[in-house]
DNA sequence: GCCTGAAATTTTATACTTGAAATAAACGGA
DNA sequence: TCCGTTTATTTCAAGTATAAAATTTCAGGC
C-alpha cells in the first residue's frame, strides 16, 4: 500500500473514532441530564428542549421554527406541544393573516417552570463539564460548530 | 460582582454553550447518516449500532453487555434483537451454565449484511467529517472521552 | 375568479426508548 | 434444604421520533 493510501485510511479510522466518541459522549450526559430532569422535575428532555427554544424567543415561535431550531420532525413538535399545552405551560396561538400557521409562546406558568428548570440544569452542566478549562471548552464549542452545515 | 464570580459565570456559560453544540453536532450527523442508512440499507441507526457491536464480538454478547455498551435500556435491546432475529442477521443462543442469559450473535447474512454497511458508513463519514485534520480529530476525540464517566 | 403548486401543520403507521414491574433462574447463607 | 436476595431478561405503558400522506390555506398566473 502506498503511503498516500496509509494516511487517508489513517484519517478515516480517526473520523470513524471520532464519531464514535461523539455518540457515546453525547448519550453520556443526555442519559444523566434525563434522569436528573425526571428525578428532580419529573419532566423529560425533548421537553425541557422545547420550553428553552420558547424562553428565548418570547414573542413566540412558529411549529416549522421549532423543528427546524431543534432539528426534529414536524409532526415530533405537534405531539410535543400537545403535551406542554395541556401541562399548562404553552400555547398555541393563530398566526393573523396567514391561518395555515400556529404561533406556539409559554404561559406564564411555563415561562415560571422553566427557569426554574434551566437554574438546576446549569448546575448539572457545569458538573458533567467540569473538567474542561475555558480553553478547551472555546475549542470544543468552535470545533463541533463545523458539523452543523445541513445538506438537505 | 466580584472577579471571581465574573469568571465561575463565563465557566458556566461555556459549559452551556458546549453542551448545546455537542447536541446539534450529534443530532446533525445522525440525521445525515440515518437517512443515508435507511435509503441505501433500509435500515435504521438503532440496528446498524447493535449489528456493529456484534461484529466486534464475534463470539456474541449477552443482552445486558449490548445495553451496557450502546448505553441504552434492557428493555430497547430486547426489542432491537427480536427485529434483527426476524430479519435473519442474528440470533439468541442460550448460555450454558446459566438459563436466564443469552448470547446474542451474528448470522452468516448478519455478518455478510453488515460488512456492506459498514464500507459505506465509513465514507459517509468521512465526508461528514472532512473538514478535520489528524490533529483535530485527535484533539476532539480526547476532549470527548472525558464525558464518558457514567456514575451511576 | 379559478387553478395549480407550494407551504404549514396534523395525522397515521411504525419504530425506538425509557422506567418500572414481572418472570425466571442463580446464589448464598441459616 | 429453604429462603431471601440478586441477576438476566422480558413485558408493559407511556412518551419520543420518523417518513409519508392528508388537510388546509396561501400565492401567483391566467
Amino acid at each position: 500500500m502506498s503511503t498516500t493510501a496509509k494516511v487517508i485510511e489513517k484519517l478515516s479510522k480517526k473520523r470513524l473514532r471520532l464519531w464514535l466518541q461523539l455518540l457515546r459522549a453525547n448519550r453520556a450526559t443526555e442519559n444523566q441530564l434525563r434522569e436528573n430532569m425526571r428525578l428532580t422535575f419529573d419532566c423529560t428532555l425533548p421537553r425541557f428542549d422545547v420550553l428553552s427554544a420558547l424562553d428565548r424567543y418570547r414573542d413566540g415561535l412558529r411549529m416549522s421554527d421549532l423543528s427546524a431550531k431543534l432539528m426534529v420532525s414536524n409532526g415530533n413538535i405537534t405531539g410535543l406541544v400537545d403535551r406542554l399545552e395541556a401541562e399548562g405551560l404553552a400555547r398555541r396561538i393563530s398566526v393573523d393573516g396567514d391561518r395555515r400557521a400556529m404561533r406556539v409562546k409559554l404561559t406564564e406558568a411555563g415561562i415560571a417552570r422553566f427557569a426554574e428548570m434551566a437554574a438546576e440544569h446549569e448546575t448539572w452542566v457545569d458538573t458533567l463539564f467540569a473538567t474542561y478549562s475555558a480553553a478547551e471548552l472555546d475549542t470544543l464549542t468552535a470545533l463541533l460548530s463545523r458539523l452543523e452545515e445541513d445538506e438537505t
